[in-house]
RNA sequence: GUGAUCGUAGCUCAGAUGGUCAGAGCGCCGGGUUGUGGCCCCGGAGGUCAGGGGUUCGAAUCCCCUCGGUCACCCCA
């Protein structure tokens, strides 16, 4: 705690070996996406309040208390985004997107924001991996969704989590089964507690993720979202369900699974994991067939998911999966007092144009700390510059793994660590 | 937004009942002879004890406030 500042609450720096580590996983993350057909899309990180306003909606815990909302210069009052879907489909609409072909299918990654008391695995800014696959209705695509953040998880070697997947239905059936719904919780009331009396006006959905035991009890005999289904949205959960199996997922239906923001329809999912405490959801998504329209667009249905990248990276943390790669120095080159700058330079310039990872010194440091420090760093080879070698046009090369050293001209030293690093990894240059 | 809990050097932590209590280990920097690492030895730098206020002759140690971390609620990624 040298410095005067400190990162905002809720907020973070990413350091290495963290940062490589996150690099690390985006990457084998892209790589799935892109083989599912998923092109990246990257959305400015703040939008006209009203995408989110209308997007996520009125009344939902992200607009009502989360969001960074600020008036810029101009007036104008724009907002940081909390969440990934409404400003994807915003372009979606803005760009025409959809003149490429349907569904289109895209994925993005970056912050995002939202003024929430921190918590383990709750940020101010956080980070979410996500796909669209905007135009198409097909249940297919809603399992193919849901699929692919298991295959990313599987991948990287998660085992302790669960998938979970519910039907919220459309409008047409959603809104008599609130009715029903509010009117079991109006004859249960005296059993609930004071929350879930406030939930039971504002948001009766919400009732269902109740700890108090009494309220559980009291909801046993609730009526669920599944039951009211119409029949097209029974017709495509059902055909959901089917292709998960098809597609290896092993899923359970939780019919008591709801989602906080407005525009979602029908499917509905998280992944949830073991030992994340309470904020345990590492991916959430589902159907949201009326954002389209709610962001002024032609109707246009989509399913989407969201990873937290940082609850994932809590995750494998906690079991120990995917283990980091440290990177590794290839060389150093370490220089004796009285050697022209000038050269060491040179010579560390042509090792890097070799590809080869260099660094050198930079402290003016004794050979004997120069050495150390190359150790520190994971250094492979040390090169020495200086002295009679090099009025002779050569360098000492010191092998750190073996203790070995040589001496070799300087046009052939890049040459020789690529044949020791070959022999290494038994591999010839290329 | 609510509640609980914690906050001493970069890191992990010692510091009984307020009066050499500002410390250790690791890390960092330097040295152990003239141009060489990892082990070992020696030396050094780093803290207004989260910040502010109060009680007291005197507080890192007691009280209050603020900020921050953690956990839970809430909500979600």
């Amino acid at each position: 705690m040298s410095g005067k500042f400190k990162a905002p609450r809720g907020t973070f720096d990413i350091v290495y070996p963290d940062s490589e580590k996150l690099e690390r996983i985006l990457q084998i993350g892209y790589e799935i996406l892109i083989r599912h057909g998923y092109r990246r899309i990257s959305t400015p990180i703040f939008e006209n309040t009203e995408v989110f306003r209308r997007g996520i909606g009125e009344d939902t815990d992200i607009v009502t208390k989360e969001m960074y909302t600020f008036e810029d210069r101009g007036g104008e009052s724009l907002t940081l985004r909390p969440e990934g879907t409404a400003p994807v489909i915003r372009a979606y609409l803005e760009r025409s997107l959809y003149s490429g072909g349907i569904p289109q299918k895209l994925f993005y990654f970056g912050p995002m924001f939202r003024r929430e008391r921190p918590q383990a695995g709750r940020y101010r800014q956080f980070h979410q991996l996500g796909a669209e696959a905007i135009g198409s209705d097909d249940p297919a695509i809603d399992s193919e969704i849901i699929s692919i953040p298991d295959i990313y998880f599987k991948e990287l070697g998660l085992r302790k989590y669960r998938v979970v997947v519910n039907s919220i239905g459309c409008l047409n059936c959603r809104k008599p089964y609130i009715e029903r719904l509010t009117a079991f919780l109006e004859s249960a009331k005296h059993d609930l507690c004071n929350d879930c009396k406030k939930r039971a006006k504002r948001n009766p959905l919400r009732i269902f993720d109740c700890k108090e035991e009494a309220c559980s009890e009291a909801l046993l005999k609730a009526p669920l979202m599944p039951d009211f289904l119409c029949e097209d949205c029974r017709a495509h959960f059902d055909s959901v369900l089917e292709m998960l199996k098809v597609l290896g997922v092993s899923y359970e239906v939780e019919p008591r699974l709801v989602r906080g923001l407005d525009y979602y329809t029908r499917t509905a999912f998280e992944f949830i994991f073991e030992g994340l405490g309470a904020q345990n959801a590492v991916c959430g998504g589902g159907r949201y067939d009326y954002l389209a329209e709610a962001l002024g667009g032609p109707p246009s249905g989509g399913v989407g998911f969201s990873v937290g990248i940082e609850r994932l990276l809590r995750a494998i943390e906690l079991e120990g999966a995917c283990p980091v790669v440290l990177p590794r120095l290839d060389v150093f080159v370490a220089w004796i007092e009285g050697t022209s700058r000038k050269q060491v330079l040179e010579i560390l310039a042509s090792l890097r144009r070799e590809r080869l990872c260099a660094d050198s010194d930079f402290m003016g440091r004794s050979l004997k700390a120069q050495m150390k420090h190359a150790n520190r760093l994971g250094a492979r080879f040390v090169v020495i510059v200086g002295g009679e070698e090099q009025k002779r046009g050569e360098v000492v090369l010191r092998d750190l793994d073996s203790s070995e050293q040589w001496t070799v001209g300087r046009s052939k030293l890049a040459q020789k660590i690529r044949e020791a690093l070959g022999e290494q990894w038994g591999e010839t240059d290329g």
